[in-house]
DNA sequence: TTGAAAATGATATTTGTTTTCATTTAGTTA
DNA sequence: TAACTAAATGAAAACAAATATCATTTTCAA
């Protein structure tokens, strides 16, 4: 780690040790809110200029992927071995994993037919899960009504075919 | 369409004709800003808020999808019978569109397993065109400079295999 | 034609992200 | 080891986009 970093001419700090430390143990997806939190638990002092940029530079060195579900929050997801896509409820916001070795192989030969080089595959169903049906009630445009209720029956009329 | 907006208890205004028109009239993937933009060649008395109103109405209504390429703004995709995915250089900006009917009905299947139902997939390679590779410089952490320059080589060591 | 629901426009607020800047620290190098 | 330089830090400010508020206007069904 270190090694890498001194390779990038980047210096090792306490607080870098330790934001990478907590990152690294983490699950997975976190925010910079999030990890913040974590992080003042275990030390105070840490600001959160330095937690943001630390993740952000995780991302640069390539360790994490900032996953943006849309919803107004970036996430920090680690870069695995294994790659896998995002399902999303847009309603009660859980977020499951799922594998996309065969997407993915579609996916680097389209980017070959286009000439581009893939840095990163952004693979999302959003929808919603089991628990999360039927709500199908209509809404006028000043109504506070978010993401959380999307009006299924039209929106299903218009959508990709299955 | 005064049909659809009817059954949803929405009404038909002169603002929102042209919003709707405009909007389905253009090519794709416009935020909020440029479409505000053209409107206001139009008609200069419609607001901000109008335009971004309708554009969520837009999406509420199923007729098109936020899309979020995660450099902060969110654009707004027209619902095509055509399913596609979104190639996005990081450096120039650029947007290029693929089909994905394969590749949608693979997570038609992974949704269906995980017991989602979906509403909407996103596809997205993020990488660089042709025109805008090699970029290997190393950068501090306090340097300004945003996604256009990813640091290449060690970001891909610890990428999704190809 | 009228009344209730919905839409509008201007403005304000919120929220997440990013920058600034003065100070401190890490890690060479003499 | 001392000293130097580039990088990192923390607090606060700045920014930008998304969203809410609210008084006023408009639509449309009865």
């Amino acid at each position: 780690m270190r090694k890498l970093l001194k390779s990038k001419g980047l210096k090792m700090t306490s607080q870098r040790e330790l934001i990478f430390r907590v990152f690294f143990e983490q699950s997975g997806h976190i925010s910079v809110d999030e990890l913040y939190d974590e992080i003042r638990k275990l030390d105070a002092s840490i600001g959160y200029s330095t937690v943001w940029r630390n993740l952000k530079l995780i991302c640069k060195i390539g360790l994490a992927q900032e996953v943006n579900i849309g919803n107004g929050v970036t996430r920090y997801d680690r870069t695995t071995q294994i790659a896998h896509g995002h399902l999303f409820c847009t309603k009660c916001k859980k977020l499951v994993e799922f594998n996309v070795d065969k997407i993915v192989s579609l996916l680097v030969d389209v980017a070959g037919e286009k000439n581009f080089l893939p840095e990163s595959f952004k693979i999302e169903i959003h929808g919603l899960c089991d628990d999360c049906r039927a709500d199908n009630r209509n809404y006028s445009i000043n109504e506070k009504i978010p993401a959380e209720s999307p009006i299924l029956k039209s929106a299903q009329e218009n959508k990709v075919q299955e």
